[in-house]
Parts: C-alpha cells; structure tokens; sequence
DNA sequence: TGCCTGATGTTCT
DNA sequence: GAACATCAGGCAC
C-alpha cells in the first residue's frame, strides 16, 4: 500500500473523514473516463450493530476484514448495489460506505446511464453505483488499479467538514458517524 | 412539498 | 422466511 493510502488502516471512522474530498476514476466498460469527488461518507466497523461485520465474518463481508483500500459491494431491497470502501487492519472488520459523489469529468456519460441530469443523478448510495456502473463485478476490487481507481486529494479543513447521525438503517442510528463535505449540493437529502 | 408505498433479490437465521 | 446501510413515482394537501 503506498503512503498515501494509509490513512485508510486507521478506524473507519478516521478513514471516512479522510476520503471526502478524495476522488474516483471509473473506466467504464465502452471505455469511457468518469472522474467524480467522494462528497458524503459513513464509517461502519465491527463494533457497530448497524454494520454487516458486526456479527462477525461471513462469505458476504468478508472484503472488510481483508486489507484496506479495496472495494465491498452488497446488494440491497432488491435493486440496489451500495459501495464500501475496506478500512483498517486486516482482521477487523471495517469500512466506508459511499453516500454520495459529485461528477467532476464525463458527467454526459453519468446523465445517460442515470436517465437523469443534475444533482440528482448521484446523491445517494445506490444512485452513485449506478452512476459509475459498480456492481458484483468489482466486489473486492483493489482500489490503485483500474477500472476504478482511488486518487487522494489534499486533506480538507476541518471545519469544511460536517458530522451527522446516520440515514436510513434501524440499529445505532443515533451515531455520529455521517460526514459530509459542507455547502456541498450533491449531499443525499434528510 | 411531503408522506406512503411498491419493486424485488441477496443474505442470514 | 424475514430483514434490509434504497429509490422513485404517485397522490394528497
């Protein structure tokens, strides 16, 4: 893992603030670039009833508890895939799911695959794997390499920083474990 | 503008 | 067999 990702193997908690600001690079199947900025996270780790991991590791969440900095991809109400990103060290069960991203290149491509044009396109969990074509496929892809490919940005301030109680899970959901990058129109609603 | 609900499959109990 | 880290469309106000 080179430097620059280390960040990642520290609480997903940490890693989750880390990531904002951070950005992917889709290649998609025909090809095409899509460049988008991670606007919206939240951590998940073993210790948290609302995550996958916490009952331990299974065929499903096995990704979390291998290494940091690759992909874990579920399935969800029927219809939907959400993206983690693994975090901490291999062993304990963690990671940082993708709430939201903002386009920054080949937002032509996003607007046709979603059907869709704007803000709505990628602001929400399952809206942003659909977005950039993220699906078992890549379930444990390894984020340096491509088709997806994680780049880090500088840091951001603190205070750019916004830190809220988590959306749309039953378990816990009164933790602080929701960040966002502030001002942000491409943040999920609620 | 905001609540309610249907769609629909993987995963674990 | 039930739960589920969701989304979008419809209808009421």
């Amino acid at each position: 893992m080179p430097a620059e990702l280390d960040f990642l193997t520290g609480t997903a908690t940490q890693a989750a603030k880390r990531l904002l600001g951070c950005e992917l690079i889709r290649t998609l199947p025909g090809g095409q670039k899509v460049r988008v900025k991670i606007v919206e996270t939240e951590s998940y780790d073993q210790t948290d009833p609302a995550s996958h991991t916490y009952n331990g590791p299974t065929q499903r969440n096995q990704v979390m508890f291998g290494p940091a900095g690759f992909l874990y991809v579920y399935f969800t109400y029927g219809m939907h895939y959400c993206a983690n990103i693994s975090a901490g060290q291999a062993g304990f069960g963690a990671g940082v799911l993708l709430r939201a991203v903002e386009p920054l290149e080949g937002q032509d491509e996003v607007e046709q695959i979603r059907g869709i044009a704007g803000v709505n396109a990628t602001n929400g969990p399952g809206k942003l794997t659909k977005a950039l074509q993220i699906d078992f496929d890549l379930r444990g892809h390894n984020l340096q390499l491509e088709p997806l490919e994680l780049i880090v940005r500088p840091e951001l301030d603190q205070s750019q920083i916004v830190t809220t109680t988590r959306i749309g899970i039953s378990k816990a959901a009164e933790d602080l474990r929701r960040f966002y990058i502030a001002g942000n129109k491409y943040v999920s609603k609620k």
